[in-house]
DNA sequence: AGGACCGACCAGACCGGTCTGTTCGGTCAC
DNA sequence: GTGACCGAACAGACCGGTCTGGTCGGTCCT
């Protein structure tokens, strides 16, 4: 009845290689960078033969991408869920800095996985498509809040708040501070309030 | 007369191979990272030995601290040179991001060097110390120029603006895009503003 | 003045360790 | 038996770091 091994689905029994794999990489590439860990200790860390690794994903770089795009379907679901528990056009937009605090809350927090992983990336490399993919949608995401609120110029508006966002989980990280996430959330509702002003 | 070999002094003279080797630094660690760039790149474009490499700083780590205390001396010199430039206090507190828009516009920039050196860096590393070290001054600018202007909560909005500074960087350098600097200008301009307003 | 000396420096061989990536034989479930 | 998987060994490149040997300009001593 159950097919458990069909690799498709992730199922409910016994994880597969590259769920596995891929829950490693999210632990130790989150929480020491993707250049400094190597795969010896990924495969060590999900009890996984390093050919599987390599028949799975094909390389690193690709273990890499798929770890960031995993990360970039958490953030969408988890922004999604907190923009859509609120209704009022403004409390939406300050929806998105409620995710964070309570993101910074958690102490496994270090920082945007996106920020971190291409601070040392190459030119061109997958993980800046991958970056410019996620944050691309960020930016979209505040675009159209910021459209649904009315503001006269939703675009710029969109740019402050990402400005915002950006500099939130940098200082987070750099200054071992959850409480930046408060102290964006408040310069976003001042940021907000001015545009909407513009606008009577 | 002319002490050329004392070393304390750079002199006017041929570079010193500590000053070739800070030079390399700078260029290679800031452009592609600290982690990715081996010291044999590092002494190769320094035109240098290995050996003095070890002699003179005693290992990468300490090069790399002294490739960040040489950054942040240079920072430190831009902000008080712009902030200086400027009478009114809220000029002086909008200089620090004229300067990041003048920053922005080369396109040798690659980011804040201490956001890219401690994504991989480890805890309680000399990295962590020497962004710990930058990041307060950066913060003690911000809220001696804010209490200046004489806003009721000078810590508050030096918070606010330097979470806009540092979204600023990681904004102009993920998008590659340096209009990023004219946003956080204007951001921060409306920010000022209501801090202002809150005290007459 | 001239020879011994010395510190700063370069060139590069070399070390042990680690990196990514490959290969192969064995095992277990279906 | 067939496919997914593990454990282990392997190759080749590269890492940070040490060490030797040689060059050169300046300084001191006589």
């Amino acid at each position: 009845m159950t097919k458990t091994s069909s690799a498709m689905t992730p199922s409910a029994k016994a994880p597969t290689a590259r769920e596995r794999l891929l829950a490693a990489a999210n632990e130790l590439f989150y929480a020491e960078g993707v250049q400094t860990v190597g795969i010896d200790r990924i495969i060590e860390h999900a009890g996984v033969a390093k050919a599987s690794l390599y028949n799975t994903f094909g390389g690193k770089e690709q273990l890499i991408r798929a770890y960031l795009d995993s990360r970039h379907v958490r953030l969408t679901e988890r922004l999604l869920r907190a923009v859509e528990a609120a209704e009022d056009p403004r409390d939406r937009l300050l929806a998105v800095f409620d995710a964070q605090v309570e993101l910074f809350a958690q102490q496994t927090y270090h920082g945007c996985a996106f920020v971190a992983a291409s601070a040392e990336a190459k030119h061109g490399s997958a993980i800046e498509e991958a970056s410019d993919t996620s944050r691309a949608w960020i930016r979209a995401l505040f675009t159209d809040l910021a459209r649904e609120a009315g503001v006269p110029d939703p675009e710029a508006l969109a740019r402050q708040l990402h400005l915002l966002y950006d500099g939130g989980g940098v200082s987070a990280r750099m200054d071992r501070d959850p409480s930046a996430g408060a102290v964006a959330r408040e310069a976003a509702g001042v940021l907000i309030d001015a545009a909407l002003s513009k606008r009577p």
